[in-house]
DNA sequence: TGTGGTCCTTCAATC
DNA sequence: AAGGACCACA
């Protein structure tokens, strides 16, 4: 922030703040005949938004047009900010303080987000119907077990089990996104499941069959089929020709198809700008991979400009010698040094803890004493690897009355009773969609897979579906429930409801249903609740089932009613939320080995790797102050029977005692307080399980 | 033959 | 807490 109040009058000079290297990202080729491909590679906290932001306003002053410009981020409000962001820098550019509209940029989102609405206008050109509905993880995943059981893959005369459907989506959507032949894939990622080469090959024609059938894509499609598009030799140059500027933030998680849609729209690499940091590459799980930046140079047939980001604005400089230690060990990296010239502070702190309980009364403590100390509460974030690891934290919070909103691991929309609701808007929206309506049916007592199989089968070759299910003769015994269910889809199939009045029906169906098939039905009606509430503020029932897909509601607050907006609250987020953002105050959860790295990931190589620079962005999020925190014991969840079990953690492996001198080393046997110790009042603790049963824990 | 209940295993990160 | 397979009853 410049410290020069801004002249209501006279223009600023937004661009005074830059770097030279941030000033040359911004400035690269404008004005130019034609803009050079280029890659700026950014350090943790070296301004990677800000210059974004400032070469789209840049773009914008001198002329281009904000319709024609192509900004891809990793989620919905990473985009929202960099147009918000743009917006001020153009004002103050502009002179006008706060006065004229904001621009917007239409063209802004996640690639699944953008690919989803290219597609719908194109649907007609590629043979697509446009009224396609999108699968999320759960339902493709389901979708893979109906074909997988289809097709005899799950029963058990076989010798060896046949992967879980899980797996086969992991097998298909890995072979997708890194356009990689499945022996490959199965050889370097799945090694237990290829002997199962043949057969998986077979069921994933079939599953790719079944979508075209049903009129749904799942989220690789939407990826597959823009890379298609842009491949083609007629659409791809219609689709570059759409954008002078194509922006992409956070290159470094993006896979090898979302790079294959960029060269197909923009052979030349002609305007095209990425923005990325290797040793912050943490979503290789989904197939991203770094040799999208490392390639970036010469992946077009013009070579590309590189400019590095060093000066790191965000940490102290203990802080940044810490993490800098902890990255220097990376195998394989783009050698770079942040630096920064705030130079006082204090070293980050080792702390070792008896257990996790004390874990979360420590943390606490040390947020209350950091808001003693002038740093509000949305200033300090606790960050951990699972977003269980946060339980008993949010235990010790509420019991000490300091809100908190938690982002990353919301399971909200995989709550059954969610996705029953969903999938009878899904039914109405595309009869085609067998998944969805396969689910809606069996909601009816009396109806189970055999029926429902039968009816839809009858109801995908009629001509008008709701004649169809009405013309169906239900087992006996559900007669009444299914006439009740015939007369709802009929009105929602009617023209002229006006949304959201789709789901105050459905709901008024629904909940009778939910009754009878759950014990808490009470909660769950709530849930129910929160999504009709959700449901309101989208424009249709297409754009809700779509959004909600695309978008999912990321934190706690998202859905819960008008959020406490000058409310002070903790921030609670797992590291792969956090990216991208930054507080004065950090906590680590759990940074022993088995949790950092998990031990679920201590398989290969690549896999440790990816969890050293996952321990590197948690600690690259703070400014002042850096607390990992050690739990000594570490409590496994097991079987009620056996009960739980706890194992003695040792700090991770990425924290060598050679690195010790970086840090702070205490230990806290905090006898005294423990005396102080109140049980949890049982309101409290039912108000944890409630939430934990609302599927968010 | 089809449905719904029981028992066992497994359990990260996300668009 | 949920998925997956097995089993008993209509």
């Amino acid at each position: 922030m410049s410290a020069v109040l801004d002249q209501p009058v006279l223009p600023s000079d937004p661009f005074a703040s830059l770097n030279a290297e941030q000033r040359a990202a911004v400035e690269h080729d404008i004005g130019a005949e034609l803009v050079r491909p280029l890659l700026v590679v950014a350090g943790a906290g070296s301004g990677k938004t800000n210059t974004l932001a400032h070469r789209v306003a840049r773009l914008i002053q001198s002329g281009a047009d904000p319709q024609r410009i192509l900004l891809l981020t990793f989620s919905r409000r990473a985009a929202g900010e960099m147009g918000q962001r743009a917006s001020g820098v153009l004002q103050r550019l502009l002179g006008r303080n706060g006065a004229g509209s904001p621009i917007t940029l239409p063209w802004a989102g996640t690639f699944h987000a953008i690919g989803a609405r290219l597609l719908r206008e194109y649907a007609g050109r590629i043979g697509l119907d446009e009224s396609f509905t999108i699968h999320d993880r759960g339902d493709s995943e389901d979708l893979m077990g109906m074909v997988r059981h289809e097709i005899g893959l799950s029963n058990t005369a076989m010798d060896r089990r046949f992967p879980l459907k899980g797996t086969c989506l992991s097998i298909y959507s890995r072979v997708v996104n890194s356009r990689a032949p499945l022996e490959e894939v199965l050889q370097s990622t799945f090694p237990w499941c290829g002997e199962w080469e043949g057969q998986l090959k077979t069921l994933f024609g079939a599953y790719v069959d079944a979508k075209q059938e049903q009129n749904v894509l799942d989220y690789d499609d939407l990826l597959l089929f823009w890379a298609e598009m842009a491949g083609d030799p007629v659409l791809g140059p219609e689709l570059g020709a759409l954008f002078d500027h194509v922006l992409v933030d956070e290159y470094q998680d993006t896979n090898r198809l979302q790079a294959a849609i960029l060269t197909g729209m923009k052979p030349g690499g002609e305007g095209v700008v990425v923005v990325g940091d290797d040793a912050q590459s943490i979503y290789a799980f989904r197939g991203a991979t770094i040799r999208n930046i490392l390639d970036f140079p010469n992946e077009f047939t013009r070579p590309a400009q590189v400019i590095t980001l060093e000066r790191n604005y965000r940490s102290t400089q203990p802080i940044l010698d810490a993490s800098n230690a902890v990255i220097a060990g990376a195998l394989e990296r783009h050698a770079k040094t942040l630096w920064t010239d705030k130079a006082s502070g204090a070293k980050p702190q080792l702390v070792l803890i008896p257990d996790e309980a004390e874990q979360a009364r420590w943390v606490c403590n040390r947020i209350l004493e950091h808001r003693e100390a002038g740093i509000k509460l949305t200033q300090q974030a606790v960050l951990f690897r699972a977003a269980s690891h946060s339980a008993a934290l949010e235990l010790e919070l509420m019991r000490r009355n300091i809100p908190f909103v938690k982002f990353g691991g919301l399971k909200f929309l995989e709550a059954s009773h969610i996705k029953d609701v969903l999938a009878v808007l899904r039914f109405v929206q595309n009869p085609a969609g067998r998944l969805a309506g396969f689910r809606t049916v069996q909601l009816i007592p009396g109806i189970g897979q055999a029926t429902a199989t039968r009816l839809l089968d009858a109801a995908a070759q009629a001509p008008d579906p709701v004649a169809a299910l009405e013309g169906f003769a239900p087992p006996a015994r559900s007669k009444v429930d299914w006439d009740a269910f015939c007369v709802l889809y009929r009105r929602l199939r009617t023209p002229g409801l006006r949304w959201p009045a789709d789901i105050e029906l459905v709901k008024q169906w629904y909940l009778p249903h939910l009754e009878r098939l759950h014990d808490d039905a009470q909660v769950r009606a709530a849930d129910v609740e929160q999504l009709a509430l959700l449901a309101g503020g989208h424009g249709s029932r297409e754009a809700f089932l779509a959004e909600i897909t695309l978008d999912p509601p990321e934190a706690t607050s998202d859905r819960a009613g008008p959020p406490l907006l000058d409310e002070d609250y903790v921030i609670l987020s797992t590291i792969h939320s956090s990216k991208g953002q930054e507080w004065k105050s950090v906590h680590v959860l759990n940074v022993v080995d088995g949790c950092i790295p998990s031990d679920m990931a201590t398989g290969n190589q690549d896999d440790i790797e990816e969890e050293r620079r996952l321990l590197y962005v948690a600690m690259t999020r703070a400014r002042e102050h850096l607390h990992l925190v050690l739990p000594n014991r570490f409590f496994i969840k097991q079987q009620a029977s056996t009960g739980d079990r706890h194992v003695y953690a040792a700090r991770t492996r990425f924290i060598t005692p050679a690195m010790l001198k970086h840090f702070e080393e205490t230990a806290w046997l905090d006898a005294e307080s423990r005396h102080l110790r109140k049980p949890v009042p049982e309101s409290i603790r039912m108000m944890v399980r409630d939430r934990a049963r609302s599927a968010w824990k």
